[in-house]
DNA sequence: TTGCATCCTGTACCCCGGTACAGGCTTACC
DNA sequence: GGTAAGCCTGTACCGGGGTACAGGATGCAA
């Protein structure tokens, strides 16, 4: 089983990334370095497009590379831990991602009211008070705004 | 009418943000350069804590600061333009937001079926194909992802 | 007048997810 | 064995929105 070697250009296309973010995974923990030649070019089995796949589809979902790296990893050596990382980790995820949407649509509500209202210079309507955009400081009357 | 001048901290105080963050949206060009005290100190108009909020308020309705200074720049030599800058703008913002409000209902979709499948290990999930992640490319079959 | 808080400028640094470049070595093919 | 394509390493840069720090000048009150 040794036909099957890739080299970084070949993975690199095959999943559709930039050879250069294969180093940068290496870097952050998201891909073990594979086997090298004599001459020190990397040679990859060909999983390794397969888990390049799964980097992007979790990053599609709205983990961050740090957490990827963490389910990897609880994938990895998920030997009897207690951890169960993946289940727990996409539901607390599915919980920001529902809270993103709640946000977005707070803010849809008010660009449509500033829309409805129809002010056409924010400074004259901070100052009249026509206009029904959220001047003061929400981030602190309603949720916090550090968290995302 | 010189009672009511403010110092650079007073200002930042006032509308909740760093001091230095007032000498970032100088460089922005988000606030004008307020008048000097002899000694170079800058001191404020009260109307400044107001510009500053509105700056905030449009940042949370999703402008970036470029777009914020345009949107002031607008408000400001409004004097005829056939621009009528902010009804626009926020029309194309709304656009954008009920976009990412889909993209982001689509994440939850999938992410939602993921956690029902009760895959634990996305190594082998992708590999066993269980699992109703989406792997393949997203980007290239639906929608374009350069645009956010 | 002295002392301390505040302010000034310029510059560097932070996070995030990469991307680019320089200068040199390896591999593959003819 | 020559040559071009590909790969290696280290380092610097991008954008977006700030924040921090150094070293010096001002402002204000006692």
């Amino acid at each position: 089983m040794t036909g099957a070697w890739l080299r970084t250009g070949e993975v690199a296309e095959a999943a559709g990334v930039n050879a250069q973010t294969l180093r940068y995974y290496h870097r952050r923990g998201l891909l073990r370095e594979p086997r090298r030649s004599n001459g020190g070019h990397r040679l990859y089995p060909p999983e390794t497009v397969t888990a390049l796949r799964v980097i992007k589809a979790a990053q599609r979902l709205g983990f961050t590379l740090d957490e990827v790296a963490d389910l990897v990893e609880a994938g990895g050596h998920r030997h009897g831990r207690p951890d169960r990382g993946l289940q727990a980790r996409a539901v607390a995820k599915l919980t920001e991602v529902e809270q993103k949407i709640a946000d977005l649509q707070t803010i849809r509500e008010t660009l449509l009211q500033a829309v409805d209202a129809g002010c056409d210079d924010l400074m004259a309507c901070a100052a009249s008070s026509c206009c029904p955009l959220p001047f003061a400081e929400l981030t602190e009357g309603g949720r916090r705004a550090d968290v995302d």
